[in-house]
DNA sequence: ATTCGTAACGAAAACGTTTTCGTGTTAACA
DNA sequence: TGTTAACACGAAAACGTTTTCGTTACGAAT
């Protein structure tokens, strides 16, 4: 066999087997490229012995088709890209791990950017991405943007053309399918555990009111009160200040609860809109010589690690993380693939506002040793 | 201004601009791709009038190359890949996000495969990531390829001319840059502490020895032992079998566990090879009727949210796996800038096996309330 | 002997860039 | 007036594919 000069050479000097290229195919079997691309797609239009002969050489030599020069031929990547505000963190991990499982499945792959709660390093990832990188958007939305309301980025990515599914952290603002949690009825549902399990003072540990996440969970608490009768007491409201990382503010945290306690000792029963809240309520409880569940029961919301091992094992609501992710990448790649099919049908359509489908995934509560 | 006629009819029917190329703005002006070109990178070949005219009609249509294919014209994508088992995961999401953090700074995109643990999935991800997609790789080896031992797809992927950097589990079989976190010397220093702090029976609660990493640290805590006098007793060692994932079988470890506690009555302190066995130990001996840290003292490996939000909290040994995503990526850009700076000269180097780094993050003892 | 059909293949365009190498025009210079 | 140099721009190749549309040759049918 003859080898083009270049291929014989790296050949010679080292192990090194550059990927082969159809190009090179062609020329060592002294036939046109086009013959080779076809004859590597099984196309009747070859011969069987030039056929055979071109395989059993791309075997050999290992080919494999360059990926990009195939997005660009077919303009699609068949990547997706992930956009969250921050990645050591349980829920947005498990939801990663549902994106990837069905993206990895029907033949994607994922790439992820991080925007660190930060207004600006949403855009910048964004427009980064958005250039030819990806097909579609999986996206939660920062702190930040969520603060200052301005979600022009989304709405001219949507305008380009680039699908996008936003999950948990969503906004009314920007037309696209949506998969969220049922916040509000998980808080119901907490919240009524509680008092079924005979609590009459609950206090609720949650956010300030900009996430939404925590605006419907403290909604879901309020309602959940007053069905039972009950009216909720504005100072059994802890709002937690976090636009400081509060992992790194733990004991202003413990702080903060700890006089929550103190000056409201009829405390008898605690909602926290996540699991760092929960936990740290537990433990501050605790050195305040509450004992867990027979003084106080608590109840978080979002299943992670620490839920689990925390001692007493913390009774909490699931999210489904994994399952968010899987209905988020579905929701994507049905959108990507209904718009090959037939590419006009779906963005003429002037009433497309209305197509767009916001998916509820129901929580679920885990009981554990923090309830009676 | 007049508009070549499908991009005048997308116009109409929607508010979408689909993304405008050199083409597109070349036929508007009146001038050839080479010049839009030439002027969008401020070539002095372009008159000035020339460069406005084009520049301000960029920017009024927003114009951005395509990233795919300037991809595919300088053969470098310019993305990483990050192969890891599994994400839902303290320590491989803290690399994950130091990954991110110099790649972005650096004007790197990442892109995640997840193997979960699986040979078969590391194989298919990385053939999927191979064939253009990526510049190269960072990966930490899923369990069962460890076990296999089988190691031909990442030499595979290196004499392709495709550089990986590994860390964390690493192997000895495959050459390339690789950065570890000093398991021997954490494991050593975290017994010396509970020997220094006058524990005389110090249990051992560790993997089976194919996972690298718990075999060094089993390693380093009899090396801690025997160099202060002590003599390994192997009663004292409980390796836990986590072929099946842990984390679903939480009552078959707490068993083992305080199984092992039972039977050895004698024992002051125990070294745990991750946090979740440390955390469990400490919620089996409290049940036990055991003390912490009075009756035994406990210490872990992996600081993750387990560690700092137990009770009583942990003390652990810090692998600061947010430096070693940092380190890895450093590591993987320097050598793929490197390599297109002067393309031969690294590769037609026959000695390149000694050329690779290994660097070596130091851990830290983080003290908590497990240890006195 | 001419037409036709078909089998087997090649040329070329296209995807969107960048870059090298022309080429034509104009002004300056001898 | 003829030569040259600078200027301003365009054509085309290249990256690696796929696909459409030829084109050739040859056997069969008229």
């Amino acid at each position: 066999m003859k080898f083009i000069k270049n291929f014989e050479i790296s050949i010679k000097l080292s192990p090194m087997k550059r990927k082969i290229t159809l190009k090179q195919i062609a020329r060592e079997l002294d036939v046109s490229i086009s013959t080779v691309s076809k004859a590597l797609s099984n196309s009747k239009e070859i011969s069987e012995d030039t056929t055979k002969k071109i395989q059993a050489f791309a075997k050999l030599y290992n080919y494999k088709p360059n990926n990009i020069a195939l997005s660009l031929k077919n303009r699609k990547t068949k990547t997706i890209g992930i956009l969250i505000p921050e990645i050591v963190h349980h829920f947005f991990s498990t939801v990663i791990r549902g994106i990837e499982l069905i993206a990895n499945r029907r033949g994607y792959n994922v790439i992820v950017g991080l925007s660190n709660e930060s207004f600006t390093k949403e855009i910048i990832n964004m427009e980064m991405l958005a250039n030819g990188s990806i097909d579609g958007f999986i996206l939660s939305i920062s702190k930040e943007t969520l603060l200052k309301q301005d979600y022009h980025h989304f709405n001219a990515t949507i305008n380009q053309g680039m699908p996008i599914v936003m999950f948990d952290r969503v906004v009314n603002e920007v037309d696209c399918d949506k998969v969220i949690v049922d916040d509000f009825n998980g808080a119901v549902k907490a919240v009524k555990k509680l008092i079924d399990n005979d609590c009459n003072h609950i206090g609720l540990i949650t956010t300030m009111d900009y996430v939404s996440v925590g605006r419907l969970r403290t909604q879901g608490y309020v309602e959940a009160l007053e069905t039972s009768g009950i009216d909720a007491n504005s100072d059994l409201i802890l709002k937690i200040d976090d636009s400081l990382d509060v992992e790194n503010h733990l004991e202003i945290l413990e702080n903060e609860i700890a006089q929550f306690f103190k000056t409201n000792k009829e405390i008898d029963g605690v909602f926290a809109v996540n699991e760092l809240y929960a936990v740290t309520a537990m433990k501050v409880a605790r050195k305040l010589g509450l004992s867990i569940p027979d003084d106080i029961q608590v109840i978080g919301f979002t299943d992670g690690v620490l839920s689990k091992h925390a001692t007493p094992s913390l009774t909490t609501v699931s999210q489904h993380g994994q399952k968010i992710g899987e209905q988020a990448a579905n929701l994507l790649i049905d959108r990507l693939e209904a718009s090959d099919a037939e590419s006009d049908q779906y963005f003429t359509n002037d009433e497309r506002k209305t197509d767009f489908i916001k998916v509820v995934i129901e929580t679920e509560i885990i009981e554990r040793e923090s309830t009676k």
